[in-house]
DNA sequence: TGCCTTTATTTAACATGATAAGTATTATAG
DNA sequence: CTATAATACTTATCATGTTAAATAAAGGCA
């Protein structure tokens, strides 16, 4: 068998917490966990979204992205506007705070992540990005 | 700002997500999530390890760890021996039912493994481990 | 020896991950 | 139309992630 070391899912994860480990404190310092700023950040880039969208943009469960919603919107940070269209579908939106909040962390985010990038290089990086991307695509498509 | 479809942490979770979305069906046939079959395949690696080193082995934190084995350790899986040099360690290592269970599902996953291997690629599988070990050794030296 | 610090592990509390089941609304076949 | 299936969310349940604090044993030092 493989060594143990050589477990995919596992280089991916330790690539991905050694990257978190760098933003998670400022998230936290704005009293967000990353997944609620995932939400935001998908918001933004979306401008008003239903459930469905949102939870695949940001990467979440539906029932994580639902309790993740209730604390956004007991917060005020995001609101609900029912579509009158289909009264199933809730399409949520950022509120004023919620886009103050983010455009306070946004900039500083960017700052570690430049720093990132000239620790590793940006064409490593790109490299990085686009192998990525080709094996999602390659297991989403043959699945 | 950058796109937010251009996010490290994102693309390595959705990549990590692809590629678990594969075998966590067979660990759920056999009764283990992912973070169970770590520890388990840990343990086979090493031989015995106090919980510190596997922690690290498995990239699991220490209150998951406990966690999850005292549910090992109530299914039989796993069995603790006190360190007699030093009685804040306690040695984890596997029983035979646990080896047995090991041996069950090891090869089918290496199956499951090797049809990605086929789909995207060797070259390039290899490609990514380089840069996802790189990766995570810049940002954890620099650190 | 007695006190203080460090280390190994567990406990606690709250948030999220994962699966299954429930509810309400919309679409569709007959 | 109407029974039925599909869709969009939510709820429920259990396991793990994350941080802080507690516990207990080992080490260092006056």
């Amino acid at each position: 068998m493989r060594d143990f070391k050589h477990s995919l899912p596992m280089e991916l994860m330790r690539a991905r917490e050694a990257a978190m480990s760098r933003f998670r404190p400022l998230l936290r310092d704005h009293g967000l966990t990353e997944q609620q700023w995932r939400v935001i950040r998908a918001l933004v880039d979306a401008g008003g979204a239903d459930i469905g969208e949102l939870a695949r943009k940001s990467c979440l469960l539906a029932p994580s992205l639902t309790r993740i919603l209730q604390y956004l919107e007991s917060e005020s940070l995001i609101k609900r506007t029912q579509n009158s269209a289909d009264n199933r579908r809730v399409i949520i939106s950022l509120t004023a705070k919620g886009r103050r909040l983010f455009n306070k962390i946004a900039p500083r985010l960017e700052s570690l992540y430049k720093v990132i990038e000239d620790e590793f290089g940006i064409q490593r990086l790109e490299a990085l990005y686009t192998l990525l991307a080709e094996f999602y695509e390659t297991l989403e498509a043959n699945w």
